[in-house]
DNA sequence: ACCCAGGTGGCCC
DNA sequence: GGGCCACATGGG
């Protein structure tokens, strides 16, 4: 079910480039600075952070903390972000700056060490293990599971029982994973919202998007 | 003037 | 373990 479920959402939006970036560091930052917040927020943010020159550890770590909560104000809860950005660069720091350092971890050290951060949790982790280190992790966010309670009426699935579900029933394949996620996020916060038909509701016989709140 | 957006940690029970 | 809450900006 899940393959058919990727194979609609493929055919219907293609393929979708995630994550957009130019280095480890700035997927990072966004990672962290897209909590809770739409992404168009925090491209503005990202654009501060590089006329700045700021997308470059060093130079984040040593930067004053009111300058950087200046920068990525437009991702909104910046005192919150801008501590959590200098926590993820304190860690950084241990290994030189050096992501190269981080990938010799194997992937449940690596991702233990990351939650240890505070202000990365579950989904940050995630996001960065998948798209940085190109870990086979399983993202999952709450339009994944919104959609999946509507999809399979089995009520709503913690965090780690939906990541177990999909890590499961796929391929381990951090391409396919990273495909998926990004088509569920372009899904449902795009177009599910405006076509009187959603195409992967219909696979459930359902059409719980026109229902649904939001999907 | 609402409501929502690619969460997290702290506190309570 | 789950249920609330604060955190803050920009777009619809």
């Amino acid at each position: 079910m899940l393959k058919k479920i990727f194979e609609i959402l493929y055919d219907t939006y293609g393929p979708q480039y995630w994550w957009p970036s130019d280095s480890d560091f700035e997927t990072a930052v966004g990672a962290i600075l897209t909590q809770s917040v739409s992404w168009r927020n925090v491209e503005m943010a990202i654009n501060n952070l590089r006329r700045m020159d700021l997308l470059n550890p060093k130079k984040m770590y040593a930067c004053l903390t009111g300058i950087l909560e200046k920068c990525i104000k437009p991702a909104g809860f910046f005192k919150v972000k801008a501590r959590r950005l200098k926590n993820f660069l304190e860690f950084l720091k241990d290994y030189d700056f050096d992501f190269d350092e981080l990938k010799k971890f194997d992937t449940p050290t690596l991702r233990k060490v990351l939650l240890n951060v505070s202000g990365i949790g579950k989904e940050t982790a995630d996001t960065m293990l998948l798209y940085i280190f190109k870990r086979p992790v399983f993202v999952i966010d709450a339009y994944t599971i919104r959609l999946f309670e509507r999809l399979t009426n089995e009520g709503k699935k913690t965090y780690d029982e939906l990541q177990e579900f999909f890590q499961n029933n796929l391929e381990n394949d951090p391409d396919l994973f990273g495909e998926f996620h990004a088509l569920i996020v372009v899904h449902c916060k795009t177009v599910c919202k405006k076509k009187p038909v959603c195409s992967v509701c219909k696979i459930n016989q359902n059409n719980l998007c026109k229902k649904a709140k939001m999907v």
